[in-house]
DNA sequence: CGGTGCATTGACCATTTTCAACTACTGTGG
DNA sequence: CCACAGTAGTTGAAAATGGTCAATGCACCG
């Protein structure tokens, strides 16, 4: 019975009586390279809220910052304001990946934080994950990783909206997502894009029109597949090659 | 006689002899917020190079990472290579600032760093820095903030390349160097340029002919005099105006 | 069934890039 | 000490990329 009920938690990613230990994510997640019986010790700490509608905000800039937060289904994005008001997004993070850390060092959120599907979220007090760091070196480790992650990819986007034009921008996104759902066991190949066209522009530093036509100019050269939010990718090596990979 | 010399030594920042303690950046650098017994710890620590000359390495990347380095004087830049070998400047860096930190993650570093002009470096290692932030409780919370500023500023820079035109990104680079003049206590609208028409165009993503076109612009409309790598800023408030803030 | 939000497409426009010519400055070797 | 090559910066004209404005389509929902 209990037996079923375990099995059953690994189907549905929604569930929020699942441990970090039976969670599948763990091989990509916060546990990754963690002995079992530390995986046991983060277990306690996490917070397992039910799943949030969509548009839902996990945290708000400013808000004071109390916990990083894994996305354990669904999807997120990450947003500042401009002083004028406008959204800028600045990150897309599927099931595994980990948000918050821009925090750390204010004490308060310096992004926003919204879902963009239901999406059931874990929650990680900082600071039990700071003494538990103490205890765990790995922790600590592999956290500073996280947070130098979250550096990497910024630059990363930063030599992208520096560099390329709008079809260089948008395959390296496609291929960006493609590579993180391979990771999941998913198909790299065809998804559905969890967000707005508006939402990839305001990313990638383009207008919705220019997405679109780009997506257009990709369909006719038989690139890609695209049918509104799902999408397949027909030729990845010449979507890594307008990437520049 | 020790007087003597400890008060040129507040005068001349190349000078190698200086301590944390003495130095005059000690406001800005790490030891702000630290107290004087904390600051000999870190002092003892911090080793002292003799000054490097221009487009000197401090590091490149994939160097294994051992130290972050504080700027004593002169300047930095920071930048990577993208795939096909072009440079992506990430940062300029000036008296007071720390750079490095990318590798912490990984263990090597994301960018290189090389001087703009002669620059004084202070190496600090950074096994050594980590067994002192386990004493100096301080220590570790100024340095998670020296990361996610990182972070921080990585993102505004997202930002602006992403909605602002030339002259707003412009506008912005002149006054956040200004700004930081006026942290050193230097005038805030008078001072040298220490980066190329190059790496400014490359930095903020635009060509060399474009920054030298909205220069030309911004001197026509008399809100800077330039001369050359020497600047002095005319109407700081339209230039703050402009860069939207 | 009409409304609302999101996406697509076209025509036109603006900003920035590209290409090219020219100037000023720097350092090196004759 | 000068000449000259090489580097850095400025300016102009033409080209291109992406943005703006506007019309239309389409799905979802009260």
């Amino acid at each position: 019975m209990s037996n079923k009920l375990a099995s059953s938690a690994k189907l549905c990613p929604h569930n929020n009586q699942i441990s970090c230990n039976d969670c599948r994510l763990g091989s990509i997640c916060l546990p990754l390279a963690m002995h079992e019986d530390d995986i046991i010790k983060l277990d306690e700490i996490v917070q397992r809220g039910r799943p949030l509608a969509k548009n839902a905000h996990i945290y708000r800039k400013n808000d004071p910052f109390t916990a990083v937060y894994a996305v354990r289904s669904g999807s997120v994005k990450t947003y500042r304001l401009t002083n004028d008001g406008q959204e800028q997004v600045t990150g897309f993070y599927f099931p595994g990946e980990i948000i918050g850390m821009d925090g750390i060092g204010t004490g308060h959120y310096a992004n926003a934080a919204k879902t963009l599907e239901t999406a059931a979220i874990c929650e990680i007090p900082f600071d039990r994950l700071e003494s538990l760091s103490t205890e765990i070196p790995n922790m600590q480790r592999h956290f500073f990783q996280l947070m130098s992650q979250e550096i990497t990819s910024d630059q990363q986007l930063i030599t992208l909206l520096s560099k390329n034009s709008a079809e260089e921008r948008i395959a390296a996104l496609l291929i960006s997502i493609s590579a993180r759902m391979v990771r999941r066991k998913l198909s790299g190949t065809q998804f559905r894009l969890p967000m707005s066209r508006t939402d990839i522009g305001n990313y990638l530093g383009l207008t919705i029109e220019t997405v679109s036509r780009v997506f257009s100019r990709f369909k006719k050269q038989n690139l890609v597949d695209v049918d509104g939010k799902e999408i397949s990718l027909k030729d990845l090596e010449a979507l890594k090659e307008i990437a520049d990979m």
